[in-house]
DNA sequence: CTCCTGTGTTTTGTATTCAGAATTCATAGT
DNA sequence: ACTATGAATTCTGAATACAAAACACAGGAG
């Protein structure tokens, strides 16, 4: 097998995001190059591409001469990326070839009915929700659009540890999904869209309880 | 006046991408980041953070070992990337209080009437283009998303350059903002994002001819 | 006691250096 | 003549070094 050659830049900024996923940080707190640096067994170049990466990605704020910081979670920002994010892969089911998405809507069906019992772990039913919606856009010939996608759910991510422990109401989660496959096996795509849209709506306002008031 | 702090790498990226605006760099070649970093009177490291960034936004690629390079021009992109410009907008207006689309509405369409002439260089014909397309969006409660609209424009001012010196119809483009200004005067936000959709398609129909097959 | 100021320390921002990968060019062998 | 091999060169990726800004704290003036 070809081995792995990534940028140091990548692999660290994963290494961030994973360490995100279970809520390893603080929002809100300052990162010290050089301890963070030192943690990672790296120097603090690749290191500070990483976390311009991430700015940029907006998972991370930086100020002249403060450095960086993680990003502070608020109902506002989460909001706004979920909007966002609905949106974009509402556009990316418009960009997709009706015929594929009839082809795959058994899948999201099935997949959708066979989401992970409540009792699963957290990390578990996030992943089984991740690939249901990459399924879900997998037929978007608009490559753009889909890098799109993933950099904006990365910025996501830092709420994600926010759910755990928590017993959300996943029926109606895949309750939402199921009925977005169908329509798509109906053929109908504006209301597929707008089932899309919807569940997100509904995943947003079921998390926000979750969120301190900023 | 509170004299301009912002960090190098911003400065720098900031005039790459107006070198790119006019046309200073050939699509798909490599850079050279001692001589690039010297002609622009930095160090690489601040360099290489601008590349690294403009690499998320799309302007460049990289790869492992052989640097950064302009990202090659092409249709399928340059059409990627209206139609994610034409769905972000669309969504911005959606998320925009319609009494102030109103509101602005009249500057919109006097904007759109004072046209710059065809015999306007073609910077100032973008400048203004560009205003009336901020303008538009201004009223976007949705921080977020504004900013990922103005990363993804960043994208596209890679083909700028390539209308240079070109009489395109600027009657139409103006017609089509007066009738996006008149539509939100009139409160019809569903019909104004489907002119505004209108607008990008044709534009990218107009300038497709342009880009070199890829 | 409070606020200001100055000094020392920490941390970031930028430059420079070092190591290794990719490319080029020349040469030897088929 | 063409290909393969290997050394020399160029350039990137990463580490280290340096300069300056931000921060913390102590001491003194009001």
């Amino acid at each position: 097998m070809p081995i792995d050659r990534r940028p140091l830049r990548e692999q660290i900024r994963e290494e961030l995001l994973g360490r995100l996923d279970r809520g390893d940080f603080a929002a809100g707190t300052d990162i010290n190059e050089v301890a963070l640096a030192a943690e990672l067994g790296v120097s603090r170049t690749p290191l500070r591409e990483a976390l311009i990466t991430l700015a940029g990605e907006g998972v991370l704020e930086s100020t002249q001469g403060r450095g960086f910081r993680f990003a502070p979670v608020s109902r506002k920002e989460f909001t706004e990326l979920c909007e966002i994010v609905a949106g974009l892969e509402g556009l990316a089911l418009d960009a997709s070839d009706p015929a594929y998405l009839r082809e795959i809507a058994p899948e999201l069906l099935r997949m959708a009915r066979d989401f992970p019992d409540r009792i699963a772990e957290q990390h578990v039913i996030e992943r089984h929700d991740d690939e249901w919606h990459d399924l879900l856009v997998s037929g978007c010939r608009n490559e753009r659009l889909l890098d799109l996608i993933t950099s904006v759910k990365a910025g996501l991510r830092r709420y994600a540890h926010l759910l755990a422990g928590d017993d959300t109401p996943l029926e109606r989660e895949a309750a939402e999904h199921c009925r977005v496959a169908e329509l798509l096996m109906a053929g109908d795509l504006a209301e597929a869209v707008q089932a899309l849209r919807d569940n997100w709506v509904n995943g947003m306002e079921r998390m926000m309880s979750r969120i301190p008031a900023s």
